[in-house]
DNA sequence: AAAACCATGTCAGATTATCTTACATTTCAT
DNA sequence: ATGAAATGTAAGATAATCTGACATGGTTTT
């Protein structure tokens, strides 16, 4: 009943926020935000600002890394979700779907077998996850 | 689906951001503050940190302000609030209800009315609200 | 009418948070 | 062993915010 319904892609949080909320680093942040993988607004001043949506994708980045995916992978991943993200609109959504294809279903494959193969090896080292967010 | 359940109380937002959700000065925040209208919580720097809490009362605070009411009579609005909030559980607030109501009933009445009475004269000054927030 | 008050604007100096760039380090793949 | 990928870390610069003080325009109160 309080006014506030805030939108999913507004730019709101701050990169201090961000890192609490995902346990990420300031660098992890930004190397992923230099890799495509997030796209944060900027104030006037250059300072990003993520919506919660940029989280979302943050969490899941940090996901599919602790299973041993390397960036290249999650890019791919990404794109997948983009197809099946604008689902019941079947309709003209073929030619873009038809676009991304060509430029990574071939690699996908191969990429995705390549990757998920020997995820769950090494990797996985951010223990039980719960440290201390938000002292 | 995406993680991110966000909790309404959780100190998540600088004083720029909520500067442009509301459409208050930093100025009017900090003496709301001041006043006990809201109580930021803050980073270890010293910054001001707001929930989605403190941003609905600031809008609440707005609204009234808007209608004539000064900070006086918002507090112990908040203050009848506090009371309704609790509401569904009647067994044991009695107690609480009543110590805040020896606080404040016997003026609410009385401030309420002066208050409510002149609120629309004067005053109004933000126009039709949809100014420019996000450039 | 003068004095006091309320709510806000504004300025100044200090401090924190974030930015970019560059280099160091670690881990894994070839 | 070499190279690439992902992250750590340090330095210097800039932006955002903080507190405190004083200024200002209305509103009461005396």
């Amino acid at each position: 009943m309080g006014g506030s319904q805030i939108r999913r892609n507004m730019p709101l949080f701050s990169i201090g926020i961000v890192m609490q909320l995902t346990d990420l680093t300031a660098r992890q942040i930004r190397y992923y935000e230099e890799h495509g993988l997030i796209s944060p607004a900027r104030t006037e001043g250059n300072k990003r600002l993520f919506s919660l949506n940029d989280i979302d994708k943050l969490l899941e980045v940090k996901d599919l890394i602790d299973q041993g995916v390397n960036l290249a992978g999650i890019k791919q991943i990404f794109n997948v979700k983009q197809h099946n993200d604008v689902a019941p609109n079947d309709e003209d959504n073929k030619d873009a779907e038809k676009v991304r294809k060509d430029l990574s279903d071939a690699e996908l494959r191969k990429l995705l077998r390549k990757e998920l193969l020997r995820a769950g090896r090494f990797h996985r080292n951010s223990g039980p996850g719960d440290r201390s967010r938000f002292h």
